[in-house]
Order: C-alpha cells, then sequence, then structure tokens
DNA sequence: GTTTGCGTTAGAGCGCGCTCTAACTCATAG
DNA sequence: CTATGAGTTAGAGCGCGCTCTAACGCAAAC
C-alpha cells in the first residue's frame, strides 16, 4: 500500500503542509502513521478524508463543526448525530446557493445597465 | 422626503449600527447627511446603496473590491471599470455556486449512506 | 564532514470583517 | 434638575482560519 510524504499529499489535497499539519493538531485529521524516521506517511484513506473535508470547508462549514464530526467518525459511533450534522449542513448550503443565484440576479441586472449605457456612440 | 436614524437604517438593512458607521468610515458609504444635531439621517437612496453592498457582500466580494466600487460610483466616472468589477465578480460567483453544487453531490450521497445505515432493523 | 533538502515541533502572527469600548453630546420625560 | 436613551468619535479587541517562524533532526549527495 502505498504511502504519502507531507509533501505529496499536500500536493495532492490542495491544501499546504503547514494546514495539514495544523488539521491534524486540531483533530481534523487522525494522527497521521509515521515512518521510522517519524515522518508523516499520508495513506489513501487520509487523502479521502482530506477530500471530504475539503469539501465541506468549501461549503463554509465551520471547523468547529468539522472538528465534531471528524470526533465522531473516528469514534465509530454517533451515526444519527452525523446525520443531523451532515443534514444541518446541507439546508444551509442549499440557502446559500439560493441566496447567491438572488445575488446573481442583481449582478446582472447591473452589468446589462452598465453594458448598455457603455455601448451607446447612437443614443443619448 | 423620510430619513431614518442610524438604529432605523441599522434595522432596516440587518447592520448593526457599529456597522453602518463602520462602512461610513472605511468608504463603503458616502458621507451620510447629518441633521442639525448632527446626528446621521439615512436616506432612501443610502438604504438602497446598502441593499446593493450588502448583496455583494453575501456572494462574497471582498471590502477592498467593495470600497473600489463605491469609489467609482461616489465620482460618477469609470463605467467601463465597474462593469469589469461586476463582471469579474460575477465569474467567482458563479464558481462558487458551482462548486458548492458539486459538494452538495457528495454531502447528499453521504446523507443517503447514513440514513440507509440506521433505517435498518431489518437488514445487516 | 558539511551542505542540501525535507521533515519535525510549539507557538507567534496575520488578514479579514467586523464588534465593542470609553468618553462624550443632546434632547426629552418625569 | 437629573436621568434616560439615543446618538457621536477614535481606536482597541476579537474570532476565524490559517500561515509563518525558529530551532531542531536526519539522511543522502558532494
Amino acid at each position: 500500500m502505498t504511502t504519502w510524504t507531507i509533501g505529496e499529499a499536500a500536493e495532492k489535497c490542495g491544501l499546504s503542509q503547514h494546514t495539514l499539519r495544523w488539521y491534524e493538531r486540531i483533530g481534523l485529521l487522525a494522527p497521521v502513521e509515521r515512518g521510522s524516521d517519524g515522518r508523516r506517511r499520508f495513506s489513501d484513506r487520509d487523502l479521502d478524508w482530506l477530500s471530504t473535508i475539503t469539501k465541506l470547508r468549501a461549503t463554509g462549514m465551520p471547523v468547529r463543526d468539522m472538528q465534531r464530526y471528524a470526533e465522531l467518525v473516528r469514534s465509530g459511533a454517533g451515526q444519527a448525530e452525523r446525520l443531523e450534522l451532515l443534514k444541518r449542513h446541507r439546508e444551509q448550503v442549499r440557502r446559500a446557493i439560493a441566496s447567491q443565484r438572488e445575488c446573481l440576479k442583481l449582478l446582472d441586472a447591473k452589468i446589462t445597465h452598465y453594458a448598455s449605457d457603455l455601448k451607446p456612440q447612437n443614443k443619448s
């Protein structure tokens, strides 16, 4: 089974090495396996998990909530609470998307407005 | 023409009085008219503008960019640059929405997974 | 054997967007 | 007359999510 140095892992998941260490420190990442030299060896499972929490972050889940979720996943229990957490978050993401699409409308209107103001060498 | 105290304006636009003053200080808001007692009197135009920049913020436009935009609007000029700014921002918002919808898929998948894990009193 | 490069740690620092504080002014109510 | 309440200012402080620093370890290359 292949493993990855922190440098490789960072490149693969698009986070900095600093961030990866910090994620581990704060419990977002379970303690990563170490080689005989004491260096981290990231597994594919670690990278999968990183991909998951990166998506959660990208949708604005607070680090606090991700910590809670990570804790539940590590403990193996609390499926009901995980479900709750994810459902609540999904609702927020949906709302956020809806709200952003509303704002997009205004943006489109303004852009149309400016564009039509700029074009006319012909009219007022 | 009706005007509003800072308290009323805050309530109407959903920002705190502190934030309104701060917005004015940093130039996101043109200097608001004052009554004879030196207190701010927000006009409907001010509230319209607040509604606009609130939407820009809600879609993640950095304060720096909003300052630039506000400056251009106040000066009355720079339509071309305003258009550019808005277009660039619109692109970012579109990307953000697309990315969030992607993440939503994962979220849905996980939720389905947990839900089916929790339900079965009948199956493994 | 020393330099280079990649890693380690704990903890300090930073940029963003507010948010709060302290000390003050006024106008109105009791 | 004073107390209340809403406003004013400049500037300090805060929570978040990293991001960077300093001092160190170790192994391979020269």
